[in-house]
DNA sequence: TGCCAGGCCGGGT
DNA sequence: ACCCGGCATGGC
């Protein structure tokens, strides 16, 4: 299984090339975002950037002291605007009030030595679940991206294609589907980023419009696609 | 034109 | 444990 998933891996890699991820100047950008674009395309969460970006907000300090109705007019092209406006708020005051407003500050006491991350982890993470608006794969982005911890990043994409491919069932929670790539691939900062990255390309070439996935660089991908009639 | 994006919450069974 | 409606913009 494991060779597999890398042939899969080095496929899309050859295929789509390195993806740079995360698209973001800052640790706190990247959060920030990561929050911005669930359930949205990401040209919108750009926009929403850009605003924050124009207004100097992109700063946890500044954004603390926003005002919200004004805070939701800047992140309104991120679709469900004032969820988002509530839930960065929320993520932002975790930052201030408990790192002085230093995002990096959070990763300090899940610092590694080599390859093995302490048992502050998953103390972190449940923290970070317990926030409003802070699901699985928001904090696991944070954790992977902005943290540079070891953590496979599953997402919707994630699951259709690796079911189109036979490799995981339809209906897959999201912990499982996690436990299924970490199972099966090496603790690899790198390879996890990359590979997540890779997902997200694939998915918005193949996974919106049947008729264009004519030359997915998964080709069992396309083959199950148009078996399957799916969408 | 209509369809749908890199989720998550809350209330139901 | 799942299931489902609600959230509510902008691009193709």
């Amino acid at each position: 299984m494991q060779t597999q998933l890398l042939n899969i891996y080095d496929k899309l890699l050859k295929h789509f090339g390195p993806r740079h991820w995360w698209p973001a100047e800052t640790p706190y950008e990247m959060m920030v975002g990561a929050v911005l674009t669930q359930a949205v395309a990401w040209r919108n969460v750009e926009k929403a950037l850009t605003n924050l970006k124009n207004q100097g907000l992109l700063d946890p300090d500044r954004l603390y002291r926003m005002d919200t109705e004004k805070l939701e007019e800047l992140l309104k092209p991120t679709r469900y605007y004032k969820m988002k406006t509530r839930k960065l708020q929320e993520l932002n005051r975790f930052i201030v009030e408990n790192y002085q407003g230093i995002p990096e500050a959070m990763f300090n006491t899940v610092v590694f030595n080599t390859s093995v991350f302490n048992e502050e982890l998953p103390v972190l993470r449940a923290k970070l679940l317990k926030i409003y608006g802070m699901g699985p794969e928001t904090v696991d982005s944070i954790l992977l991206y902005a943290g540079g911890v070891p953590i496979f990043v599953v997402d919707a994409y994630t699951k259709k294609i690796f079911y189109r491919l036979g490799l995981t069932p339809e209906q897959i929670t999201y912990t499982k589907l996690q436990k299924f790539f970490m199972d099966h691939l090496p603790g690899n900062i790198r390879l996890y980023n990359e590979y997540h990255a890779q997902i997200v390309a694939l998915g918005n070439k193949i996974c919106q419009n049947v008729p264009k996935c004519i030359q997915c660089p998964v080709s069992d991908c396309c083959s199950y696609f148009k078996e399957t009639n799916f969408n």
